[in-house]
DNA sequence: TGGATATGTCAATATAACTTACCTATTATG
DNA sequence: CATAATAGGTAAGTTATATTGACATATCCA
């Protein structure tokens, strides 16, 4: 980064009210299947995590969301209600639980993940491999800044 | 676009999920400024639009940030009261209210502003104008998606 | 003059998070 | 083996941010 024309306070306060805007609508686009559910993204959000981690555990789920067990807890409750989760006991370590998601649990996933998806999926569509690397690369730098 | 390899389910899923991950480390940065000021995120997002948008007007905010004017002007309120903002009749059109920060309200920005800034701006130092340029790029195609 | 627009406000409700506090079960360690 | 640390659960109350629905006022435009 040379070119420190690129750094300009306006510049940044841009690309922070578009990280808000791609972060409000990619996660608004769901929100007409998960009523049909009536889960919230809260609920959403764990589902997403569970599909791409399967058998994460209540205290990785904790670390990656970044809230209290408390509220987690309300979540997995309502998941469980909805028979979309199971837990496994580690076989090794007894107190840890593993959270899977059930055959209905990978539907629900798909039809949310659908919706979602096709935000993303269009854009990187009219994007160079280049681009779309390029986007991937600056959003690990700002998560492990 | 021509490599489809990019566009693989999981490599979407990822996307989304540190999409999830910038945008919650970026608007929790300020906030034990924000505690400082007894405020909360949705004021600091007025503050950063009318920051951006000098004399924006309460409609135009309530377009940027998709919440109902009841929402908007508990936090309006609150800015009020706190001392931050005012307001200016348009000359021509008396109906419309333009927002501004005052000098206080442009200090306290700043501020925030700051503790924002150092997580996107370390990532831009550590990447290429190219990387910067497509960041933005793509993030415009999600957002016009 | 009547309809649309810009804004304000009251009341009730929902969602998702929080704090504080305390609990059990299990594993790891001195 | 005793004790600390870890993994997880739970109860009560609170806060932050948003919603819906209804209604009010002032101003502009055709």
């Amino acid at each position: 980064m040379k070119d420190l024309l690129y750094l300009k306070d306006q510049q940044l306060k841009d690309l922070i009210e578009k990280l808000f805007i791609v972060y409000r609508d990619t996660f608004t686009d769901p929100k007409k299947i998960l009523n049909k559910y009536s889960i919230g993204t809260a609920h959403h959000k764990v589902i997403h995590l569970v599909s791409t981690y399967e058998g994460i555990s209540i205290s990785e789920l904790l670390k990656k969301l970044k809230i209290t067990k408390q509220s987690l807890n309300r979540v997995l409750k309502d998941l469980v209600k909805l028979e979309v989760i199971n837990f496994k006991k580690d076989e090794i370590d007894t107190r840890i639980k593993h959270v899977y998601l059930n055959e209905k649990g990978k539907k629900i996933f798909l039809e949310i993940f659908e919706t979602q998806k096709k935000r993303i999926y269009n854009a990187l569509l009219e994007s160079s491999s280049d681009e779309v690397v390029n986007f991937d690369k600056v959003l690990k730098k700002i998560i492990n800044g």
